[in-house]
RNA sequence: GGGUCAUUAGCUCAGCUGGUAGAGCAGCUGACUCUUAAUCAGCCUGUCCGGGGUUCGAAUCCCUGAUGGCCCA
């Protein structure tokens, strides 16, 4: 390939760095070379002791300042960098080749010797350089990085290049996975994978994406949840069983909102909710460990120690303590709406008089208690239409065996015994599929095969999904739940634009 | 979907009541063998998001569209 046959394709990009790609081809560099064998990372390179050599290293260029004679640059990788120092009578040609021809941005590989500078750097004695790949396009500004919120979306890479606290969030997001995994491995789970594209998008209240299967010729929908599934799965014999699952939900982007989203989900063989409550207290506990080395940590301005008693509090006694109002007085939700708008509180939603009383408790402590729960609380005792695959509590036949994990105004965790009574489960579904066809699009559709493997037999059981993203966006603090997305999904610009 | 703020050089940003666009970084030239946001001297860099309008004159005012952030639904 040659330049001149690309020539408006050059035009994209810096000039000089072209200059410098043609100079660098000229004196038969291979600019993009095949491999390079480094002996340490940047990050082990600096914990060398002085004199270690060769030292073979590799990474971007940061920066470059040239004092005449000797030069200083910064390497750079994910996980840390290095300095490296020139000098021209130990380089001779190459000294003023590098300067020719390397720019802030390219990929090198140096090899020398370990020592540390006057100034109390360790650093780098280059003996030689190897071109490693060439930056056609000029970097982000050094000091303060990229800056534009959307550049940082579309062009993650940059703000990765650009941004160490971006580094450290996606550094974070790999450990709090591995240390999840390894959890659970601890406790005998079995990590799986089930469908994405589905028949029915069940195993949670919400809109599916729809798309089309060529081949068998019919419509499928996105995962909302892998929850049937992994629960056919203890039918088939699976005890402990668990799935990093990335589930689809077609609705409305916020801060807090991805359509696109990592939930963990886990089921256990003879648990119930309790059961969970506990053993997912101790799985939090290990991921500030992980990640903090500390079971405190800064919300907002508030510290909170997780290592405290998580209160247990029921949806009931949340929202009496919260209102006055006491829900078990109310026969449906018309009487409820009577006595919250008594008391001067107002929902905002489309069409208040036409929700069951589940939604409506559930709208009022989403206004009323919800953003002020900060430190880690477990909510129980949700409302059975809320609910349709939790199994119904033995005393209250009104609601489940339920619990969330509500941390600073989200709820990172979702667990319940399981409903495993296929008869009920069929009562609900039906309910559900009642509600879908009076146009609730979030309703729950009767899943067939599902209830079918139900009736083979399933055990007890309780299950639980943490949301990833979210829960990643409470413990760092991020504004949007997105800066702890690696690639969000964004509308597309024009291609003249690019 | 509604409100609101933003979009100016590759990047980070100034640009007041309308008078024809500027700084830093990056880049180029030169000096410099211990710098690290290197420094010093000189130079270069534009679809002011797109389209319309008002005006003698628009980055600036008005309308409209695009994209994004935030708030609300």
């Amino acid at each position: 390939m040659n330049i001149e046959q690309y020539q408006s394709y050059y035009q994209h990009f810096a000039d000089y760095r072209v200059d410098k790609l043609k100079l660098l081809q000229e004196s038969g560099v291979e600019v993009y070379p095949e491999r390079f064998s480094v002996t340490h990372t940047l990050q082990e390179a600096f914990h060398l002791e002085d004199g270690t050599t060769p030292v073979r290293l590799a990474g971007r260029v940061l920066s470059v300042r040239k004092m005449g004679k000797i030069t200083f640059g910064h390497l750079q990788d994910l996980q840390g960098k290095l300095q490296f120092v020139l000098k021209k009578n130990t380089l001779v040609d190459q000294y003023d080749f590098f300067h020719k021809t390397v720019d802030i941005g390219d990929f090198l590989g140096v090899e020398g010797e370990m020592f540390t500078t006057n100034s109390g750097e360790r650093s780098l004695q280059v003996e030689s350089y190897t071109f490693l790949g060439k930056a056609l396009r000029e970097m982000p500004e050094k000091w303060h990085g990229l800056a534009d919120q959307e550049l940082r979306y579309r062009q993650r890479y940059l703000d990765l290049i650009s941004n160490e606290e971006s580094r450290r969030v996606f550094l974070m997001r790999s450990r709090m996975l591995s240390a999840i995994r390894r959890f659970l491995e601890s406790r005998g789970f079995l990590e799986v994978e089930t469908p994405i594209l589905t028949n029915k998008a069940s195993g949670a209240l919400a809109t599916p994406f729809l798309t089309h299967h060529k081949a068998l010729d019919i419509d499928v929908y996105l995962r909302i949840a892998p929850e049937t599934y992994l629960k056919r799965l203890i039918v088939g014999g699976f005890q402990h069983v668990f799935e990093v699952s990335r589930c689809f939900r077609n609705e409305g982007i916020s801060p807090v909102h991805l359509q696109d989203f990592t939930m963990i989900e886990g089921y256990s063989a003879f648990f119930n909710y309790r059961d969970n409550m506990k053993m997912l207290r101790e799985m939090i506990l290990a991921i500030l460990q992980e990640l903090f080395k500390s079971t405190t940590i800064s919300i907002g301005d508030k510290e909170i120690d997780f290592s405290q008693e998580w209160p247990v509090v029921s949806f009931r006694e949340l929202i009496l303590k919260d209102t006055g109002i006491d829900i078990d007085e109310y026969e449906n939700g018309a009487a409820l709406l009577q006595a919250i708008r008594d008391k001067g509180i107002r929902l905002e939603h489309e069409s208040l008089e036409s929700l069951g009383k589940g939604n409506l408790i559930d709208q009022l402590y989403k206004k009323v208690s919800r953003p002020f729960m900060i430190s880690p609380v477990f909510l129980t005792c949700h409302p059975i239409d809320l609910s349709p695959l939790a199994r119904r509590n033995d005393v209250n036949e009104q609601i489940v065996d339920r619990f969330q994990l509500v941390v600073n105004g989200a709820e990172i965790i979702n667990a319940y015994s399981e409903l495993v009574d296929p008869v009920d489960q069929r009562i609900r579904l039906e309910s559900q599929a009642q509600l879908r066809t009076q146009g609730d699009a979030e309703a729950m559709p009767l899943d067939e095969e599902y209830l079918k493997s139900m009736e083979y037999g399933m055990p007890p059981i309780s299950g639980w999904g943490m949301g990833i993203d979210r829960l990643l966006q409470v413990l760092l603090n991020l504004e949007n739940i997105r800066d702890g997305v690696l690639f969000p999904l964004m509308r597309p610009i024009e291609e003249d634009q690019a």
